[in-house]
DNA sequence: CTTATGACTATGA
DNA sequence: TTCATAGCCATAA
C-alpha cells in the first residue's frame, strides 16, 4: 500500500479526509511525508480518479483557503457549492474558513 | 537519455 | 495590502 507510487499515497491521505473538512495541498504532502511536493499533490488530484476512486479532491484547497480556479469540477465556484453542502463554512472573502474546517490529524 | 511543465508555498518589492 | 518571482521534484513526452 504505502510502497505504491507517490500519487497513490496522496490519494490514500485525501481519502481519509472526513466530510465537512478541508485540507491544504501542503498539508497532504506533509501527511505523506513529503512536504516539499505540495505541487504534485495538486498534480495528483488532476490525475486522480475523483470521487469514483474514493478521492474527494474537492476537499483539497490552497493553504490560503482558496480553491483551484479553472480546474474545479463543473467550473469555478462549483467546488464551493459541494463543500458547503458537506458543512464547510466560507468567509466573505470567498475562501474556506480554514481555522474552523481544516482537517487535523491529531483528532 | 533530456527537457518542459505543473490543482503550491514562501518570500520580497 | 497585493503582485511577481524562485524553488520544489515527480510525471509525461
Amino acid at each position: 500500500m504505502a510502497s505504491e507510487g507517490f500519487f497513490e499515497r496522496v490519494y490514500d491521505v485525501v481519502r481519509q479526509v472526513p466530510a465537512g473538512r478541508v485540507v491544504s495541498y501542503g498539508q497532504v504532502a506533509q501527511l505523506v511525508g513529503e512536504p516539499r511536493k505540495a505541487r504534485f499533490v495538486g498534480f495528483a488530484m488532476h490525475s486522480s480518479p475523483g470521487m469514483a476512486g474514493g478521492v474527494p479532491c474537492h476537499r483539497v484547497v490552497f493553504k490560503d483557503g482558496s480553491l483551484a480556479p479553472g480546474f474545479a469540477f463543473g467550473g469555478p465556484g462549483r467546488q464551493r457549492e459541494m463543500l458547503e453542502d458537506e458543512g464547510v463554512t466560507f468567509t466573505p472573502d470567498g475562501k474556506v474558513n480554514m481555522r474552523a474546517c481544516q482537517w487535523e490529524v491529531t483528532q
